[in-house]
DNA sequence: AACAAACCCGTTAGCGGTAACATAACCCAT
DNA sequence: ATGGGTTATGTTACCGCTAACGGGTTTGTT
């Protein structure tokens, strides 16, 4: 419908068909289109009149290949569906953009199988730098890790070695602040809900650090209730109704995430039940959603933005301080008691 | 910590490395990595546990530019908070995992401009296809995905002229048809919620059939309230309350996105509005969230799933029918009546 | 036994760019 | 005028891999 050059020849452009279009050296015509060496400026805008008049698109694959430098950053999540990485996509965003860097996204489906299969699918366009969640993954994807030679950040958890860098903070620390909180506020009852997933080991690791924290004032945990799929708010809904139907006396629920405690507090309004006097609810992670309930569910900021903007600076080399690698970021969630903790 | 190879040349890995390490030419080692040709079965072997000793990772950079082929798929979407384009990744995803194709993630954030950036980006990496939402585009990427050669659907959206293919409903029958339930159910004093955004075709088209719709009825729409940022359900709530402030003889609010309706919907809840008797509500998109409210929000299903199954198969070349290009497929959002609309 | 077909593997020549080096023209100071 | 420093352009040699082809070797067929 709009083909500027409506002789087209069907065969994809090149460097070549520029130069000849206006009369310089491929390599000009190179230099002109990444603004790099000595240019006269009437052979540049000739170049640039010449590129655009062909609608020339550059091939990256080529010049790639010959520099030896791609723009590309491989970042692997698990999920795109947890609103919680496309959060940290935007802080890694926000910082890449300025550098000339690109994200490419990987989703692993909290699979460790898949993460190698599609870790082994990104190396191999040769990016400046992994940014990958969690610092579990199988023996292959670490050693393909270590012997890439490129910057690696394992993002939001710390608790653990990394391959090179990490930032995140420490799950285990942020399940024991929950339970100082939720043993001074006076409660003694309490009951844990969560994923069944067997791979969310930063849920595990909160759940560890609840109990230990619970531990420490002798109380152990109640009772527990998890699940896998489905409409999360529906199933906290559903697990809530479950747990307490189970366990009448339970006076604190603790949630492994936002979703999940966001269904559980509707349930519980809905049910007449006193919160935070009788039951007492907590989430994790600071969803936004928070923000529209009726009343504002008890939660731990994970810092999510923070850690992709951080993680994307150690990749483009803009740490402060001029460190080069091998950093360890530990960033620390602050407690938003909201309105379901009392005190 | 775990190098497979310890005497690392610091050097990334070639084919060549390869091929010396198990005594037979590149080519055969190209030839085992990639399965295609004949090679002995005891080759093979020697080959591959060469290539795994090592740790080599192929160099698709230097394949491609060789081989003219890439198995990447550009997909480019709006954003990635917004929930519905990540369900359309995931039916994406779905179809081509069994094909070899890989899909890279552009974000546009609503931006025509930034649009045609990602895209020459993309574009310059030489995909197989690109998958793009909206049919609105600045005309550079209009010539830009014209002149690209390879096979190009729009998705979402069949309210106007593809490039080449298209899927996905009709946003104006969408709202026309929504018009045409309202107005039967006996509501008569409609208002519209929705974002501000400028460049929210779709949006926009629901809010023209929508009017088209009650206009056939001899109605006009009483009032409208639009946002932009922030948490979608606290807006949906802040906007309820000014938008009934203002007009409280509305009978039914019509919101442009289940989240911001899922807002209103609780913030009716607590102020005793009865609903749907004296308030009808509905939203959009049918998303998964409204299983665990306590009323179910009327919604109408965006088909997100399939659109994105459908577009990676067109790009896959697995339609059935063998259809080789210029699709246009079309998608009947199914209204789900829940319980927000008096029936 | 003879010849085609299949099998197995190597050689050569690029793919479309860019690094590095050469070249040529021009500038100014001595 | 001479020489050293810019500035502006061209030339050459790859980057790491694969398509295309070619040549041995084995197998099958009549």
């Amino acid at each position: 419908m709009n083909k500027p050059n409506d002789n087209s020849p069907k065969r994809p452009l090149t460097l070549r068909d520029v130069s000849e279009a206006s009369g310089v050296s491929e390599m000009t015509v190179s230099r002109v289109l990444r603004s790099r060496g000595d240019v006269s400026g009437a052979t540049r805008e000739k170049v640039l009149a010449a590129a655009r008049a062909l609608g020339y698109v550059p091939n990256k694959i080529a010049g790639a290949l010959a520099s030896q430098r791609v723009n590309l950053v491989a970042v692997m999540i698990p999920s795109l569906s947890n609103m919680v990485y496309p959060e940290v996509m935007t802080g890694i965003s926000n910082v890449l953009e300025e550098t000339g860097l690109q994200p490419v996204v990987g989703v692993t489906h909290y699979s460790p199988e898949r993460e190698e299969a599609v870790l082994y699918e990104m190396l191999s366009w040769r990016p400046s730098g992994v940014i990958l969640a969690g610092l579990e993954h199988t023996e292959a994807s670490q050693a393909m890790l270590t012997n890439s030679g490129i910057p690696i950040v394992e993002i939001m958890d710390v608790d653990g070695t990394p391959i090179d860098s990490m930032v995140g903070i420490s799950h285990r620390r942020a399940g024991m602040k929950m339970a100082k909180a939720i043993v001074a506020a006076g409660y003694r009852k309490i009951g844990f809900l969560g994923t069944m997933m067997p791979f969310d080991h930063r849920a595990k690791k909160r759940l560890d650090g609840l109990e230990e924290g619970l531990a420490a004032a002798g109380i152990s945990l109640l009772d527990r209730e998890f699940y896998s799929g489905g409409s999360a708010l529906l199933k906290g809904r559903e697990m809530t109704q479950a747990i307490l139907a189970r366990n009448p006396e339970l006076d604190f629920l603790y949630y492994s995430n936002d979703m999940i405690g966001a269904g559980g507090l509707l349930y519980c309004l809905e049910k007449g039940i006193d919160v935070p006097g009788k039951l007492g609810l907590a989430g994790f992670n600071g969803v936004e959603l928070l923000d529209g309930l009726p009343r504002r569910l008890a939660t731990m900021d994970a810092c999510r933005l923070e850690i992709g903007r951080i993680a994307a600076e150690i990749i483009a080399g803009k740490r402060p301080g001029g460190i080069v690698g091998g950093e360890a970021v530990e960033l620390s969630p602050v407690l938003q008691m909201g309105d379901t903790i009392r005190g």
